[in-house]
DNA sequence: TGTCCCAAATCTGTATTCAGAATTCATAGT
DNA sequence: ACTATGAATTCTGAATACAGATTTGGGACA
């Protein structure tokens, strides 16, 4: 059993993107390097890396001479995100085989209809809707594009939290995921493409309310 | 004049693309921290940072323990980057105001028009080439989309160079950006979008025979 | 009371140092 | 002659140190 072995700053990256999710930190507050790497306990060095990391995926912004800080939400920037993402997503299911799309159709079908209740807490239900996207681009050939899709979507993690509470929509984002699969067992590609940008589209309107205005 | 004060890893890093315009460096060679650092008269910590930047934009790789190293060109990339590059101007297009768009269509068409002549040296070609591209999406109104581009368009300069001495397919490209600059002044956007796409598809196949194969 | 200014404190950006992993090179053994 | 082994070297990853920029807080002055 190899024991896991990789950068620091990888490992703080991800920490830091899963205290995102939970809310741990508010947007547009600045971060303290001190304080914030003896919190988890390295040094500054790492932990700047994982910061520039994240810089440049757009979930922090930075300022010469006042060092980083959460990029503040708003309304424009996940409208932005959304059409990128939406974009990104397509593309690969256009670059997927279609032949593999139809074996796992019936797979994201059963996925999508497990949707975990309403009840479940707000991360159970983030981690599944990621993981059926995740299996849904799983057969994508361009493998570059997977990896902007995944740096793209850290980047919308600042949004995730707002979520938390939302009940009604999440029937409507189980049907879209479930017209997407049905779509793809039909064989009809060009049809589901269009269905998960709408699911992004809608998402994205789900979303708008949540979301305070612009200071 | 307010003299230039912002952070070292940045300049770095356009240092470092600039080199690589050049082709000062070899895809696949591995770089010696302290040496670089030493010739660019900077400690380790900011090289470093610009290093990880670059590698979260695909021009280097990272392994741990062994360091940074200029990825190696394949011509699999490239045709991702492509792919990935035509689907997110086509979106940036969409994106933009139709009436900047004919507004600044006689200009496209003029430094289309102007392409240098092909005896010109393969960097003017290609800073005319990006001023092109550049000025075609300045009126997108999606902030991010046009961030992540310029990263994406960060991962291609390693092909660059491999283009040193062509001359043929030079009138092929000005005609593609013609075409694209004419169908913006008629207003016809997606016929324009459709174009552009196909400028990047052609200028994918006509790198292709300049990229080595993978070995 | 409010505002301006300057000193102290805080924090970032960069350099340097340290520890340990990876590589190299020479040598011993077959 | 070739391979395996291990010590020496080189290099990265991480921690610490330092310099200068920014922020904070208090006191002088209106």
């Amino acid at each position: 059993m190899p024991i896991e072995r990789r950068p620091l700053r990888e490992q703080i990256r991800e920490e830091l993107l899963s205290r995102l999710d939970r809310g741990d930190f508010a947007a547009g507050t600045d971060i303290n390097e001190v304080a914030l790497a003896t919190e988890l306990g390295v040094s500054r060095t790492p932990l700047r890396e994982a910061l520039i990391t994240l810089a440049g995926e757009g979930v922090l912004e930075s300022n010469q001479g006042r060092g980083f800080r959460f990029a503040p939400v708003s309304r424009k920037e996940f409208t932005e995100l959304c059409e990128i993402v939406a974009a990104l997503e397509s593309l690969a299911l256009d670059r997927s085989d279609p032949a593999y799309l139809r074996e796992i159709a019936p797979k994201l079908l059963r996925l999508a209809r497990d949707f975990p209740d309403r009840i479940a807490e707000q991360q159970v239900i983030e981690r599944h809707d990621d993981e059926w996207h995740d299996l849904l681009l799983s057969g994508c050939r361009n493998e570059r594009l997977l990896d902007l899709i995944t740096s793209v979507k850290a980047g919308m993690r600042r949004y995730a939290h707002l979520l938390t509470g939302d009940e009604t929509p999440l029937e409507r984002e189980q049907a879209e995921h479930c017209r997407v699969a049905e779509l793809l067992m039909a064989g009809d590609l060009p049809q589901a493409a269009e269905a998960l940008r709408d699911n992004w589209v809608n998402g994205m309107e789900r979303m708008m309310s949540r979301i305070p205005a612009s200071s």
